[in-house]
DNA sequence: TTTCCTATTTGCTCCAGGACAAAGAACGGC
DNA sequence: GCCGTTCTTTGTCCTGGAGCAAATAGGAAA
């Protein structure tokens, strides 16, 4: 069993981007230093403002990224998706974790400490290029978010989140394609800059149109190239 | 006049955290390899779109980062300054520039070309630490006006726009603090999220109440404190 | 100085979407 | 099955700020 699951994990590191390229006896070693953390449904990695001690690495399950203001405003980040970082400031030397990483699912992660974190990028090389990499797709991705946000109207916007989230975590089913973890209204507008009142109008809207069905915390694209249409402000 | 030039460059290198715990030589070889780069007000060193060949490290002068919409709609992701980089997606493998740098200022930039920065990175691990260390301040920054952008009303965000360029390019003159370079009311609109319109009324408020005090693409902040506090939105 | 161009101000209108309230609906636990 | 909790929907109200138009003001160039 604990052998079975080290093996599913080591499936996941060898395709992972950020250890692209390591060879078998240097993945082998990533894991054999690496924490294995395992989470379930609201359960928490780490919280915005904790020492930022290690990084980690998702395996399995899926874990929403978010931020609070001192006001109470909460806006949701990212969902990270098997694969993926979370929580890397300790790659480039951040003290505190700027973001809360909560389990959406039952979710396992592996997680180095920092020591660890700064022998691996030393070691291999690639590693650290691969970080580099990754950390400046994130910074592409949160430019442009940050843009739509300043230019766009809501209803577009919410049309992109789900688009993003059809591409990181849809699933065909016969109905369409399901975003396959559990989300809320509320969570859909803290991706989009929006209150839950407006993302279920424009959902329901949808739902009137055929291009969704959605349930609780649930939500089915029927028609992905109308919702595409919707997300690039096209007419039709 | 070529060497002093020069010289003056070595000076901002010297400090520039990109290049930060590199010894004399090493820093004479980056320098050595770098290109020479300079530009008027409002020539731009490359556009959106462009095939990005090389990075940039920021000497002198002022630079504006813009990013623009296929709808027309212009955003600034940020001035730079002195001893900053700007277009660093050479540094981890974008193949086109994602954003337009325009000289504000009459500027000059060194820039090393795609096949230098990997040597130099490869050569200089400090480097290549650095580098992903300004990347992680840089998505930590995005990250936290992306919030803003999210929760915050106009006044506070261009308040909070305001409060970074004093730390900036904040230049004390006897009226306040100036910023040092020209700045219009759509730059600032563009910078926070809004309307050109919308950004000269709250100037304008402000400067009824005293707070700053303000010409054409001029802003001088009499009072920081009222200014900090609007930023944060407290009562006073 | 005059002229032209660009930046700024200000008035007015209007509506997207935020805020609140209250009534369902779905689920998990017992 | 019943209950309490958590989500979702929908109605109503209302305002922040966008959009447009037009007047004004600063600078640069000639």
């Amino acid at each position: 069993m604990r052998v079975l699951e080290r093996n599913s994990e080591r499936q996941v590191l060898r395709v992972a981007p950020l250890f692209q390229g390591l060879n078998e006896e240097a993945l082998e070693n990533c894991i054999a230093l690496a924490l294995r953390v395992e989470k379930t449904p609201g359960e928490m990695f780490f919280q915005q403002g904790d020492q930022a001690r290690r990084f980690f690495l998702l395996c399995r399950g899926r874990v929403k990224v978010t931020q609070i203001t001192p006001e109470g405003h909460q806006v949701v980040a990212r969902y990270a998706g098997q694969g993926q970082m979370f929580g890397c400031v300790p790659m480039y030397g951040g003290k505190e974790y700027p973001a809360t990483a909560t389990a959406v699912t039952r979710s396992t992660a592996l997680a180095w400490d920092r020591p660890t974190t700064d022998r691996l990028m030393e070691q291999y090389p690639r590693v650290a290029i691969s970080a580099l990499q990754l950390l400046g797709d994130e910074l592409a991705e949160v430019r442009l978010r940050y843009q739509e946000l300043a230019t766009e109207r809501v209803e577009q916007r919410v049309a992109r989140a789900l688009v993003r989230l059809v591409r990181q975590a849809g699933k065909k089913v016969d109905a369409g394609v399901l975003i396959e973890f559990p989300l809320s209204r509320q969570d859909l507008a803290e991706l989009t800059g929006t209150t839950l009142y407006t993302v279920s109008r424009i959902l329901s809207s949808w739902e009137e149109q055929g291009v969704i069905q959605s349930g609780r915390r649930r939500i089915v694209i029927r028609t992905p190239h109308r919702l595409v249409s919707l997300a690039e402000d096209l007419l039709p």
